[in-house]
DNA sequence: GCAAGGTC
């Protein structure tokens, strides 16, 4: 019996273990997140391995999600995986005017530093049926948390996506989340996106236009990086806002009353309730009165004593740490950061990126102070701390990820900044756990003449977190004992004159104060931000650690206020504060928000370029030098859209010059991921964008004006002068002179997005973020489907991808060698299966001329058009131009018939290789 | 050579 049994409950299990579990994958924002959260889910029994990024690991357990038991592998982003870029053609700092940088196409793209953490991503999700989101439950972890699913879904279309909402790391809390799961929040992400994309136009077209404005006019001066961004310009305009007040400041003078009270070696001071006076005569006429008062004795009109505490600092969080490094070490705050970071690292502090001032209830407070008892210098304050048990004075605030900064691991190794930033988070967690300071004050009041005055004292009773603390001073101040009702002579009463004094520059805490207050960065930005204003020149350090504006940071600002513009007043970036709320809060449009916004940028934009002589002029009086008449223009070239691209869908091609300035091709904006190009310097001497929309093709497709360098082509386009206006995408006979398969290039982009999937990002192109594989592109002249040059268009029809039909005897003749073509049919299964096409019958076709029979013009051989019906030189919409027999064409290199230049065999400089120096 | 936001 117990036999069997045994058997039963083995079967069972070897089903139970045959039924495959569910998989899901979990990923947190960063790995020490995904550590904790795995722990407390697997209750301590995850396995960890490798993933591809070092810092990311994988842990694996079993868990119970929505009442099933599920195989969980959990794993980590580094904050953001994808990041907003501009589309290829706009990087180039003189591709384009810094204007087009408002609505050149931006893609997300995966930088080089967080490929391995994508790959993992993409590799782990193939064996998972789920995926679920553990960010950082603010703004932008949901951001993170889309950027993550895209990737995913990137490779898995159909897969089923949670968020787990937790407000900290604790046992309880992602339990719940488990329990609870929800879905993303799209409008906190899309927020997010619409801070990215603004930041990025703005920055880059404000910071562009000025870096090569200012060099311009300051060769002499300027040769650095003038950037903008919407946390820098802010950032200096409070430093120069203060120096400005300091400047303007003038003296007032003022005058008080002042009473001393001396017996034996102590001398009580008493000030006057009225504190001071800034009319004299007016202050001379109580002076009058308190002398004047007979019999000149001070009456003591109360006395009252009360307890009074310092109280002790609360748990720090990273501004805090910033503003102590600053204000009581004098480490700059983003040295500061990467101290305590390194400290992070050796394992000597808890996490320094935190907005956590308060302790959990799980933290082993007692344990962490245990840790500094053996310490020779405050050892033995720890030992009290013990002994009165650790009482955090908590703040309100939490991040829900990072505790509150405090040393993790004793140690008397470290030296220098090291050391003094340690001893500062040891002493401020020892103090913040501790006991305020206890003290009993004492305030007397006296009158005298109808006149109050007023003085205090001091006594310490305890001092308990002064005692380890020594960034704060409490002093003790001896008073006399007085008694109500009594009186006393004043040993001396005088009527002292005093002055206003100029405000002091800002020092860094300060900065970081204001900079929290308008919400300008983030704390764990604000350190970053002075950096970065500092390194640009903008604003310097003086002793005592104030901060002054430089020269050009002065210069910048006065000439953005000369143009009453608010660029580095902090309202500008509070109100898209405002508006990412609303977005938050669904009573606001993300694409509404995002066109105001930019609409908004794009009009300063304009006053600022079309105004630039103030600015000029503001940054030479600082500098003291005279601004260079007739600037290099920075806003003169414009980047020439014709239409949006075949192959990718997304962005527009664009007509460019080549460096040599030999010739023109229209290439995509998007390159080098899209590799769509025209070249078009064959048989055509210039082009450019004509004024003309195609009407045919649809409102945003240019018609292009060329101008032709040979009499038999534009014959053959039956234009009467070399100049002649179409459009690319329609024009037949254009195509096919220039060689240009426009559905091919469609068909290339239709088969990579399919084979990559999409984004659901705004503006993101069709291929997603940079990490797919991009199709293969022809590098034959004019791209055409699998028209690769070493098998030639031939080769490929003999290959059997279309098959040849019987030729026509009424066929057109080639517009390049004037052969009669050769009419065939598509035989290959697809969209042009059955399709009649004319090839040029030359051994290898040299010619390489390709004309859809539907789309040949007819008649063959019309009567020349009139100038008065066509109009000079050009097409009109919805008729095709007719093919004209030309002269034999020959070779322009070895003067031969039957092939042009680009395949000539004395052509020592191939297409290919010159494309690609073209294009790069 | 551009921004700001995450985080080793």
């Amino acid at each position: 019996m117990v036999i069997f049994l045994q058997i039963c409950r083995n079967y069972c299990k070897l089903i139970k273990n045959n039924v495959p579990k569910m998989k899901y994958l979990n990923v947190a924002e960063k790995n020490d997140a995904a550590k904790t959260i795995s722990g407390f889910l697997s209750r301590g029994s995850s396995r960890r391995r490798d993933g591809l990024s070092v810092y990311n690991k994988i842990y694996e357990f079993n868990a119970a999600v929505n009442g099933r038991d599920v195989q969980m592998v959990m794993t980590s982003v580094s904050g953001h995986l994808l990041n907003y870029e501009f589309s290829g053609a706009y990087r180039n700092w003189r591709s384009c005017n810094p204007v087009q940088l408002f609505d050149a196409t931006v893609m997300k793209c995966c930088p080089e530093d967080s490929v391995k953490i994508r790959k993992t991503l993409e590799r782990e999700i193939r064996g998972c049926s789920a995926l679920i989101i553990w960010t950082d439950c603010d703004r932008e972890g949901e951001n993170i948390g889309i950027e993550i699913i895209d990737v995913c879904r990137n490779v898995k279309n159909n897969l089923t996506v949670y968020r787990a909402k937790f407000s900290e790391i604790t046992a309880a809390s992602v339990r719940r989340a488990l329990d609870n799961l929800v879905q993303p929040d799209q409008r906190q992400s899309q927020a997010v996106d619409v801070r990215s994309e603004l930041d990025l136009r703005i920055g880059a077209a404000f910071t562009r236009f000025q870096t090569l404005r200012l060099q311009s006019v300051f060769p002499t001066i300027i040769d650095s990086l003038v950037s903008y961004g919407s946390c820098q310009i802010p950032t200096l305009g409070f430093v120069v806002q203060r120096y400005k007040e300091a400047e303007n400041f003038v003296p007032q003078k003022f005058w008080k009353l002042k009473l001393t009270h001396t017996v034996g070696d102590l001398t009580v001071e008493f000030t006057w309730a009225r504190n001071r006076l800034f009319d004299k005569k007016c202050c001379e006429v109580f002076f009058m009165l308190v002398k004047q008062s007979p019999p000149l004795l001070a009456t003591v009109m109360s006395v009252t004593q009360k307890p009074k505490s310092k109280w002790r600092p609360q748990p720090m969080d990273t501004i805090e740490l910033e503003k102590l490094g600053s204000r009581k070490l004098k480490i700059s705050a983003k040295q500061t950061m990467t101290i305590a970071e390194k400290l992070y690292q050796q394992g000597f502090i808890s996490y320094p990126r935190t907005e956590t001032n308060m302790f959990s209830k799980e933290i082993n407070l007692r344990g962490l102070v245990e840790k500094q008892a053996e310490h020779p210098v405050w050892g033995n304050f720890a030992q009290r701390v013990l002994e009165w048990g650790p009482n955090p004075r908590n703040g309100k605030k939490s991040d829900q990820a990072h505790p509150p900064i405090h040393p993790t691991k004793f140690t008397t190794s470290l030296s220098g900044n090291e050391q003094k930033v340690y001893e500062l988070i040891v002493r401020h967690f020892l103090a913040c756990v501790s006991r305020d300071a206890l003290g009993s004050e004492t305030l007397v009041s006296v009158e005298i003449g109808g006149e109050e005055f007023n003085a205090s004292g001091l006594l310490i009773l305890e001092r308990n977190y002064l005692d380890v603390y020594i960034y704060d001073r409490w002093s003790a101040k001896e008073i006399h004992e007085y008694e109500r009702g009594t009186s006393f002579y004043p040993s001396t009463i005088d009527m002292p004159e005093g002055s206003t004094t100029a405000p002091q520059m800002l020092t860094e805490a300060d900065l970081i104060a204001l900079m929290e207050k308008h919400s300008i960065g983030t704390d764990a930005t604000h350190a970053e931000h002075i950096n970065t204003v500092k390194e640009r020149g903008y604003i310097g350090e003086v002793e005592n650690g104030y901060l002054v504006p430089g020269t050009l940071g002065m210069g910048l600002v006065e000439g953005y206020d000369a143009m009453s513009l608010t660029l580095a007043q902090p309202q500008l970036r509070a109100g898209l504060e405002a508006d990412l709320k609303a977005i938050c809060d669904g009573t606001k449009n993300p694409d509404v928000v995002l066109k105001d916004q930019i609409e908004k940028y794009r009009e300063v934009y304009k006053i600022i370029t079309e105004r630039a002589q103030i600015l000029d002029e503001k940054v030479g009086f600082r500098f003291n030098s005279t601004p260079q008449q007739n600037p290099q223009a920075v806003e003169s070239h414009m980047m020439e859209e014709v239409f949006r691209c075949p192959r990718c869908g997304t962005n527009k091609m664009v007509l460019k010059r080549k460096s040599t300035n030999n010739g023109v091709y229209i290439s995509c904006t998007d390159y080098p991921r899209c590799k769509s190009v025209f070249w078009l310097d064959d048989v055509i001497k210039d082009a450019k964008v004509s004024g003309q929309n195609c009407q045919r093709c649809g409102g945003e497709t240019k018609k292009i004006t060329m101008t032709f360098k040979q009499r038999d082509t534009w014959m053959f386009l039956n234009s009467d002068t070399p100049e002649y206006t179409s459009c690319l995408l329609c024009d037949s006979a254009l195509k096919s002179l220039l060689d240009i398969d426009i559905e091919a290039l469609r068909r290339q982009g239709g088969e990579s997005s399919n084979s990559q999937g999409s984004s659901s990002v705004r503006n993101v192109p069709s291929s997603g973020y940079n990490s797919a594989t991009n199709p293969s592109t022809s590098s034959s002249r004019n791209t055409r489907p699998g028209s690769d040059p070493s098998r030639g268009y031939d080769s490929q029809r003999r290959g059997g991808t279309s098959s040849a039909s019987s030729a026509s005897t009424t066929s057109p003749t080639c517009p390049k060698c004037s052969q009669q073509l050769k009419k065939l049919t598509v035989k290959k299964a697809g969209g042009n299966q059955g399709r009649e096409f004319y090839v040029c019958p030359t051994p290898e076709n040299p010619c390489r001329t390709f004309i859809w029979a539907d789309e040949m013009p007819a008649p063959a051989n019309p009567p020349p058009r009139s100038r008065a019906t066509n109009g000079r030189g050009g097409s009109d919409d919805g008729t095709e131009n007719p093919t004209r027999p030309r002269a034999k064409r020959k070779c322009a290199i070895c003067r031969r018939e039957g092939h042009t230049r680009t395949n000539c065999p004395q052509n020592i400089n191939p297409r290919t290789k010159r494309q690609k120096q073209e294009e790069t």
